[in-house]
DNA sequence: AACCAGTTGCGAACGATTTGCAAGTACGTC
DNA sequence: GACGTACTTGCAAATCGTTCGCAACTGGTT
């Protein structure tokens, strides 16, 4: 955990030492990523960069978010009938809830839950490589 | 649970009863839906159902499926990177791991993580209207 | 300052799924 | 059993998120 200019400066060292390439372009997505926690799609970060860098493609936006993903300092999330939403990996590994009525994304974990997990796909001969849980869920008590 | 003749009948008395207008083809695709244990896509459904109506429409295989989704007798599921993939949704509420390897899709179970999501869901103010969960994995000492 | 492989912006392509429309059909009514 | 009409179909075109080809550009190394 950290705040978002100390997790940018980390990801940005990491992707040096990672062998990428750093422009411009990259290095304001990455900035801009690392600082939202709020699960942004990529037209969503493409109008976010178009503030500080008028021209940016969203082809590129697209390319960067791939790129980052690949070196491991970027997650992407697909989740039910939407696109594609990222969020900065340096945390811990955590699920989602989204909330059906305001489109909030929020992240829990249990340690209980992936225990279970892993004993089922045991179980059945399997060891897990990666999973997806997400909790399509609603207000209780929702006021309007 | 049921044999594949008892349970595409059943689905066909369920749909009869919600009004839906019964035609060849979704008599058909609903017949080859609910005898697949596979989890096909829409364009393997439309293979099969090819064989016995040679000229189905790939269009009307996903009006259909969407209609037979809408009235509960089958269900979609997106797993990661890839086309949505259909089942009978007869039977009890499941999960599903998918071995990367070899693409096959078990099902699987437990009231223990139910339990456990509920009660997450509960203590962030939330209720639960859908869930996914998918385990991505790969056997264990595998020969090959 | 020069080099050049990696990157960008643009527009076109992609692939799964949906849709508009004219022709066809299920099924309640006579 | 034929009729009428709203619902369905097949076809082709549209959609939409995402990827790709390509010529122009640029990090970062020499």
């Amino acid at each position: 955990m950290s705040n978002p200019a100390e997790r940018a400066e980390k990801l940005t060292d990491a992707l040096r030492e990672s062998g990428i390439r750093l422009t411009r372009q990259r290095r304001l997505l990455l900035d801009i990523v690392s600082r939202s926690d709020d699960h942004p799609d990529a037209v969503e970060l493409h109008r976010r960069a178009t503030d500080q860098m008028p021209g940016i493609s969203l082809s590129t936006v697209y390319r960067t978010l791939s790129a980052l993903e690949e070196h491991g300092v970027v997650q992407r999330h697909q989740f039910q009938n939407d696109t594609a939403r990222f969020e900065p990996a340096d945390g811990a590994h955590h699920d989602h809830m989204i909330d059906l009525d305001s489109g909030e994304v929020v992240e829990f974990h249990s340690d209980q839950i992936e225990r279970l997990q892993s004993e089922l796909a045991a179980e059945a001969g399997y060891e897990i490589v990666a999973h997806r849980m997400e909790l399509y869920v609603r207000k209780i008590d929702k006021e309007g």
